[in-house]
DNA sequence: TTATTAACGCAATTACATTGCATTAAATAA
DNA sequence: TTATTTAATGCAATGTAATTGCGTTAATAA
């Protein structure tokens, strides 16, 4: 994982302050953000739509990605390295706590193999699973 | 299926005309809803609100789940018998169009089976899937 | 250092969804 | 069938998430 302004520069993305700590707040964190929280965290002084911005931003260049949300609110979370790749596969599993509501990412699940059904072009496959979290147990 | 009514009944649900219409609609189309559309198609002399409350309750009821959306909208589809049992386990799949937005359930997927993380506790299961409908093909 | 270009902040607006309350319709009892 | 009870509906207002326009400010390139 690389520092906040080698990924900024990386992705051809202006190194503004409030990007570096947002780019970080992801990093130092292995939950799902919404903008409530990054408003909380770092973004006291910004505008909400400054937060918006950013995450279209980084979501349009595959830094960050959506994820889904019990209560339909957005939520983002960094792309790991398979994101990142020229095929921009996306495979990912997340783990939605149906008491505390945090999101996040698991890496640790052997991904199912599906078979195409005939008709359909499968490009993305997202798993989600709802239940308890270690804290909430 | 049953028609709407015997429905309403077996689920201590009022049977208003629009309920009626509104779960019709539903057996009618193997997609899933929105709001939007349910107010195009049966609800044009009915509030919004009306349909909104009306989804609520059926959902409470079993009777319809939520559809993940490609725009964080709210979109229902109608539970197969599965979700109507005692245990109301849902492993859905959906199958979402990354062109037309239209979402569907698919029932035919082998549903992977995942070792539980140490740690959590897994509770439902659900697949998304995105790509392409034949429609759109 | 200056010019250019993009990000930010503020205000206003859009869109989706919810709440309170009076009215109307459905189910139940008489 | 009619009266009573209870829940659903419609309307208006409100809440909340997210977006847009535009002037100002900051970051990069020349």
């Amino acid at each position: 994982m690389s520092i906040p302004e080698e990924l900024l520069n990386h992705y051809g993305l202006r190194n503004t302050i409030f990007r570096k700590k947002l780019l970080k707040l992801f990093q130092d964190s292995d939950l799902s953000l919404t903008v409530e929280y990054i408003k909380d965290k770092i973004g006291k002084k910004n505008d909400k739509v400054t937060i918006y911005r950013a995450l279209n931003t980084f979501e349009k260049s595959g830094l960050i990605h959506q994820v889904p949300d019990r209560n339909n609110l957005t939520r983002y979370a960094l792309c790991n390295v398979e994101c990142n790749s020229s095929q921009h596969i996306h495979h990912h599993a997340h783990f939605i706590c149906e008491n505390c509501d945090n999101t996040l990412c698991i890496e640790e699940i052997d991904f199912p193999k599906l078979k195409t059904i005939k008709g359909f072009k499968f490009k993305k496959i997202e798993l989600i699973i709802k239940g308890s979290c270690p804290k909430c147990l």
